[in-house]
DNA sequence: CGCTTTTGACCCGCGC
DNA sequence: GCGCGGGTCAAAAGCG
């Protein structure tokens, strides 16, 4: 059992998970237990073919919005069960006692002998097939994340040069054609429905952070700037001080003010963490510009602007929780108009990505708006009595919660996964990309996946690009579609195509990601 | 001197 | 219309 087929059942007390309940919607925890994948190899030998621990992903949980299931991989899944419907016929036994394979070739007659022999060398066929599309979609994957990853740097590169360049108008007009583009389509997927803010966000951001021809033109429109004032406030203030980049007052449309600008600023990412510092490093820079006391708390609530790049529109605020004054809150807004060093990309990438399901195709926009119990059931459900829903809000916010049990673990001993930063003393907690780490692993969880337990190479520094690589690569499999399937399927290739460097799970059972929805 | 933080004032949206 | 609360501004103070 197991000869290469990328599936096993490594629990021969429940087979039937392996038979009929792959992916099933009410898969015990026990069958999910039992089912295993692996990787398939081309190259490894038949005998060879029981996965290491690190390779082995449980599928059990891949029952989560079955319906968005992407066409391969129920085409996989369909393979599967033909596959085993086969192992049925050589064997005549049913899925409950399948794990005696073997043996049941082997006491079979031999009248049926041949026959199986035939069924047998049919199956290594289907096999083989099965082994080639497994590595077409890994190459095709694999192309995907890279193309994603390629454009994102050009786009890095882009800003980059904006910012030193004497003649910005051609870039800028270049990166207004993009938004414009990205916007247009945007548009055109979400007509008559709520789009995605994330996309939007960033969109308006890159709008705000770019003077645009078309927005120059369109300033001759003082009429329509009864609100100038604030949405300069809001959006993006520093544009209004002189600086090199100082452009015409912005101009929208009211339906650009009421939709874009208000949308832009109304997602919203909540990370809660436990820690002492009075902020979680974040790899960001940021400036205080204001602090207030919020009602129904007695902790100040601290207001940062990201001072990494002028102009930048990402804000955040901190605040302890009023009920356990350990738990730190940090609220993201916005999307960053400048490249960012790796840890923050991972932290900016993660709260985007997070911003992007909440609302954009993780589930039907309705339901997240009518019914905000629908994330903390349905996306996680593995967690969902710790999701916590609150009506008061104004704006949807996905929260990140860190801090269970095993978060304080890991926080009092950062060092033991990762090297800590020269400037992090042992007390501090770790950077956020760190615990972002952590809340992508559940993400990944509660797409089906269940990474290796084995995470010694994640001690060893020279590890950790790659495990930001696979982070990075999740992140972004997730921002480019927000469809479960999708980013399952793109995760399952980042890791297995870096099956040398699995995340970190240690000890993270327990670690949960809860998305809250904050919502009137 | 330049940058950051502090803090009172202001603006705005929302509920009554 | 008014009051409340959240969010932001900007002058003053602090700091290296």
């Amino acid at each position: 059992m197991g000869k290469g087929w990328g599936l096993t059942v490594e629990n021969p007390d429940h087979p039937a998970a392996f038979v009929g309940g792959v992916f099933g919607k009410n898969l015990s925890s026990d069958m999910k237990a039992g089912l295993i994948m692996f990787p398939v190899n081309s190259s490894c030998k038949e005998e060879q073919a029981t996965p290491s621990s690190d390779q082995r992903l449980a599928l059990g949980e891949l029952d989560f919005f079955p319906e968005k299931r992407s066409p391969l991989v129920r085409k996989l899944e369909d393979s599967y069960a033909d596959v085993n419907t086969g192992l049925q016929l050589v064997t005549g036994k049913t899925g409950s006692d399948q794990s005696s394979v073997d043996d049941g070739i082997c006491r079979s007659d031999t009248g049926n002998h041949k026959r199986a022999k035939y069924e047998v060398a049919q199956l290594q066929v289907e096999l083989e097939r099965m082994n080639a599309e497994n590595h077409r979609l890994r190459g095709m994957l694999t192309q995907i994340s890279n193309s994603y990853t390629g454009l994102k740097m050009h786009l890095a590169a882009l800003m980059q040069h904006q910012q030193n360049s004497t003649t910005p108008n051609s870039l800028q007009e270049h990166l207004h054609d993009i938004v414009d583009r990205s916007s247009k389509e945007k548009k055109q997927e979400n007509i008559g429905g709520l789009s995605s803010p994330g996309g939007v966000n960033k969109l308006v951001s890159e709008r705000y952070s770019n003077s645009t021809s078309e927005e120059k033109s369109e300033s001759g429109c003082p009429e329509l700037l009864p609100r100038s004032k604030r949405i300069g406030r809001d959006a993006s203030p520093e544009l209004d001080d002189g600086a090199p980049n100082k452009v015409p007052k912005l101009c929208f449309t009211k339906h650009d003010q009421s939709t874009e600008v208000a949308t832009m600023r109304k997602v919203r990412v909540s990370v809660r963490a436990r820690s002492e510092a009075p902020m979680i490093p974040d790899g960001c820079q940021w400036r205080k510009y204001g602090q207030k006391m919020a009602k129904g708390n007695p902790y100040p609530r601290a207001y940062y602007k990201c001072t990494i790049a002028l102009g930048c529109p990402v804000r955040k605020q901190v605040q302890r929780c009023a009920s356990d004054q350990t738990i730190l809150v940090t609220t993201y807004e916005g999307t960053h108009n400048h490249p960012l060093l790796p840890p923050a990309m991972a932290m900016a990438s993660t709260t985007s990505a997070a911003a992007d399901m909440l609302l954009s195709g993780s589930m039907p926009s309705s339901d997240v708006l009518m019914n905000p119990n629908f994330l903390a059931i349905n996306m996680v459900p593995c967690s969902s009595n710790m999701a916590t829903i609150s009506a008061s809000a104004p704006f949807p916010t996905v929260t990140l919660d860190l801090t269970q049990s095993s978060n304080s673990t890991q926080f009092e001993r950062p060092q033991a996964h990762f090297p800590a930063p020269l400037h992090q003393n042992i007390a501090t907690p770790p950077p956020i990309p760190q615990i972002l780490s952590q809340v992508m692993h559940n993400q990944s969880k509660f797409s089906g996946l269940q990474m290796s337990k084995d995470s010694q190479s994640l001690q060893h520094p020279q590890h950790r690009p790659l495990f930001e690589e696979t982070l990075s690569a999740t992140t972004a499999a997730i921002r480019a579609d927000p469809n479960f399937t999708s980013a399952l399927a793109a995760a399952i290739s980042s890791i297995i195509g870096g099956a040398s460097h699995p995340n970190n799970s240690k000890g993270n059972a327990n670690t949960t990601a809860t998305h809250t929805l904050h919502g009137k």
